[in-house]
DNA sequence: GGTCATTCTCGTACGTTGTACGAGAATAGG
DNA sequence: CCTATTCTCGTACAACGTACGAGAATGACC
């Protein structure tokens, strides 16, 4: 929990010298989520992952927690952060479109990032990065602050709705049959009639071609970015209507 | 996991009369997550709120997954659908206010809502009411629940976005000792030059009126609003700057 | 080289979790 | 009454995070 002792990587002066390194461990519980997903990654697999003992890991961990907030950090800084260039609103789509692809490199990450704050080494240069590059909209600090979060939680939460997409479609083997079973629910649900806008919608998802998961992201992705430096409301109220209470 | 068995009530017909209904399990798990959180919902501990046995609970829900599924659901009943005005815009701004009480409600419900697609009698209620909510804005059916998807992913991630500002600030007690650490542990951070843009949004954020966080949800929110229907890119990129690649 | 403080290793163990199992209790229909 | 059916819940087990402490391995100093 102390963040000083999380990201400061205390060198070894004396007494026996470790076997591992921090970084071993991180890399192994890594590619353990990677391969197996978060649930996957005890104390006890990582362990087995890196041949020692299970009590060994936390000698470089102080629990599982901290070990998570590692591995989001660790994998933050594979994303490449580029100079901004004269086009702030391309350079804050690259940073969005590096996001998007982190997540699906490492499928675990909205999840571990889900009700965590994490500000490690390579959080902190991947934020301060996307603050430079709102610099040019001229917003103040504190409004680049919440527009870097708006763009950040739209690219997390666009990956929830892509997987709800691409599950629906029928990818996985395993999941089949629960979506099967789904789909007989839903197939109910939509014509109980109860629900006519989402069976309308539902009907527009089966027909037509499937859309393409990138144009999706680049399309929402260019309205929200619309959104940061828009007028808060170009649509002022009809005259004779007043607010809904 | 079957969505049928979670979704309808069966009646009893034979054999001995349950001592409970669904409802009120529900309503009690419910009970336990708005007063001790969501990792205090365990089947003993409401079980023991029920004033039952650890496995009783077992007739009324298959598994702790489908618990949850029902107080995502039970909660979002919680919500009012006004009917549509002439408005689109004010109408889904008010449905945004709605989820966003519904979540500083039960703060729960972020959490239990990540990762997870619900679509119980209520939930699909509330998704078949926003998309009535879209029609006016003459977006495709697709496009519509791509709108929800977004206005929705918009709210559960500035809810987190609240919970960090309010942290920051201190409020609670127990949290107070963390966030000094921490406070230390970013200041060491922003002292050290690194990140030059976050420590100006830091400073930013220190001085001045701390921000009202009803204005800063209805600012952004205007802004996600608007960019349902603006066109994806008013702004055509310089014709000397070529794609980043 | 011997000694000692220091540090890492990891087997054991405890408390907590979800839940499978099955014996017993309660009810409805015959 | 009897019997089929359903709900109740004590017991039990595997898996989890992790506290504890004995043992092993090293660097620093005499």
């Amino acid at each position: 929990m102390d963040p000083e002792a999380l990201w400061s990587d205390r060198r070894h002066r004396r007494g026996r010298p470790p076997a591992h390194t921090r970084e071993a461990v991180v890399e192994r519980a890594v590619a353990v989520a990677d391969a197996e997903g978060l649930s996957a990654v005890t104390m006890r697999r990582v362990a087995a992952a890196l041949g020692s003992g299970t009590m060994s890991l936390y000698t470089y961990v102080s629990e599982r927690d901290a070990l998570l907030e590692l591995m989001i950090d660790a994998v933050t800084g594979e994303q490449e952060l580029p100079p901004a260039t004269d086009d702030w609103r391309a350079d804050l789509a690259a940073y969005a479109r590096g996001q998007r692809a982190l997540m699906r490199r490492h499928p675990w990450l909205p999840a571990a990032l889900a009700g965590r704050r994490t500000l490690g080494p390579n959080t902190l240069a991947a934020l301060d990065h996307a603050l430079a590059l709102l610099v040019p909209t001229g917003l103040s600090p504190l409004a680049c602050l919440e527009a870097f979060a708006l763009v950040s939680g739209f690219v997390a939460s666009h990956i929830g709705y892509e997987a709800a997409q691409e599950s629906a479609l029928g990818d996985a083997e395993q999941a089949r049959r629960f979506a099967e079973a789904n789909a007989r629910y839903l197939t109910k649900a939509v014509e109980s009639g109860a629900y006519p806008h989402f069976a309308a919608a539902a009907a527009a998802s089966g027909t037509g071609p499937p859309p393409d998961p990138d144009a999706t992201f680049e399309r929402l992705l260019g309205r929200v970015l619309n959104g940061l430096t828009a007028p808060a409301d170009p649509r002022p109220p009809a005259p004779g209507s007043s607010a809904t209470g």
